[in-house]
DNA sequence: TGATAAAGTATACAGTTGCAGACATAAGGG
DNA sequence: CCCTTATGTCTGCAACTGTATACTTTATCA
C-alpha cells in the first residue's frame, strides 16, 4: 500500500479511485449522458484530461464503474441464494439497503439512470447478464429460471426506480416492514417458480 | 372552432398536434435530456423554432405530452379493474403491448427514459400520483393497497425498463406467453393481497 | 544534486444543445 | 387587387459536450 496519509500527494491509485468513486457518484445520480466528464473529475480533484488519461474515454469510465460496482457484494451473494426463504431475504435486503447511501444497489441506479443511453444500456446488459442474471438463474431450478431470474431484477429494478427516483410516496414513506411483507411473497413466488395454484392452465 | 377538414398546407391546430406527436415518440424512445429539439421538429416536419413557438420551451413541452400521455387510456381501465383476473390481465397486456410502437405504456417510457432528470422525475411523480397510482389503490381492497398498488407499477416499471430499454435476452427474446404464466400470478397476489399460501407467518 | 519519467494542467477544437432575432411565405379581409 | 397577419424558416449565438495536443509540475533515482 502506498503512503498518503497527507491530503494527497502525487499518487496514481489513489487519484484513480477517487475519479472511479466520483464516477460513480455523479453516475448514480445523473446517469450516463447527465454526468459531464468535467463534473466528474472535479469531484475527485482533479481535472477532466486526467479522467481521460487514465480510463480512456467516458465509455470505458463507465464500464469500470458498473464492472467495480457489480463486483462488490449485493443482495445476491452465494450464501443467500441457498437461502430456503430468499424471497424473504431479497425482500428485506432491498427495502432495508435502500436507504442507505453507498449501496449494494447504487448499480441499480445507475443503470436506470442511463438506461436511456443507448450505449450505456448496451454496456449495462452485459454487466447485468454477466453478473447478475447468469448467478441467480443458475441457482435456481424450474423449466423458466432465466426468466424467472429476469423477473427478480426487474422487480428489484422498478422497485428502486419507484421508491428512490420517482420518489411514489406510498413506497418511499411507507414501513419497511410492510413492505417486506408484501415483496417477500412475491421473491419467493419467482424463486421457487411454483406458487402453488397456477393462475393459468397451460396446454 | 375552424372549419378546415382537409390538410391544409398552414394549418397551425394540425401542426401543434404533429409536434406533441412527435415529441412523445422521441421522448419515449430517448427521454427528456436524450431527445432534442431539432430532432422533434424533424419528426413533425418543421424547423426547431417551430417548437418553441407552440410551446414557450422544451420544458413546457414535456409537461404537455405527459398531460397528454396520462389522460390517454392506460392498462389501468376502469373496465379492467373489475375483472376478477386483473392479474392475468395486466400480465398480458404488459407483454404483449410493450411491442407496438403507439402504446398505453409510452408514459412508463417516457417517465423511465426521463428519470434522470430531476424535474422530469418530479412531473412524472405527480402523473403516476394522480393517475394510475390514485385508481389502482382505491380498487384495491385490503389493508396496504397504496403499497400493494404501487408495487404493480413498480413491477411494470421494472419489466418495462429490463425488456425494452436494458434489453435482458431472458425477456427480450422470452416467449411472451411464458412471461404472462410467471407475471399473472405476481400480479394478481399482489392484486388480492393475499396469496393463499402466506411465506412468512405474521403476528 | 540534477536528470527523467510520471502525474497533472491548459488550451483548443469540432460537435452538440436550446433558443433568440430577423426574414420569408401564404392566407384572408378590405 | 393589395395589405395585414398568422405561419413557418434561416442564420446565428452562447453554452455545453468529449477529447486530442502541448505544456507544466512533481516525485523518484543515479
Amino acid at each position: 500500500m502506498q503512503t498518503n496519509p497527507p491530503p494527497r500527494r502525487r499518487n496514481a491509485a489513489a487519484t484513480r479511485e477517487a475519479i472511479l468513486a466520483s464516477a460513480r457518484r455523479a453516475f448514480a445520480q445523473a446517469g450516463y449522458d447527465g454526468a459531464g466528464v468535467r463534473e466528474i473529475a472535479a469531484g475527485a480533484g482533479v481535472t477532466a484530461m486526467l479522467v481521460n488519461r487514465y480510463f480512456g474515454s467516458k465509455e470505458q469510465l463507465f464500464a469500470e464503474v458498473l464492472a467495480a460496482t457489480a463486483a462488490s457484494p449485493t443482495i445476491l451473494t452465494r450464501e443467500n441464494l441457498k437461502s430456503p426463504r430468499l424471497g424473504e431475504t431479497i425482500a428485506a435486503m432491498l427495502v432495508d439497503i435502500t436507504k442507505t447511501a453507498d449501496t449494494p444497489l447504487e448499480g441499480f441506479l445507475i443503470m436506470m439512470n442511463s438506461a436511456s443511453s443507448k450505449r450505456a444500456a448496451e454496456i449495462g446488459r452485459e454487466q447485468i447478464e454477466e453478473g447478475h442474471q447468469k448467478l441467480l438463474s443458475s441457482a435456481l431450478s424450474g423449466e423458466l429460471a432465466p426468466q424467472r431470474a429476469a423477473l427478480v431484477l426487474s422487480l428489484v429494478a422498478g422497485f428502486q426506480v419507484m421508491r428512490q427516483m420517482i420518489g411514489l410516496s406510498a413506497l418511499a414513506e411507507a414501513d419497511p416492514a410492510d413492505l417486506v411483507k408484501i415483496l417477500a411473497p412475491l421473491f419467493q413466488q419467482l424463486v421457487d417458480g411454483e406458487p402453488g395454484s397456477p393462475v393459468s392452465s397451460p396446454d
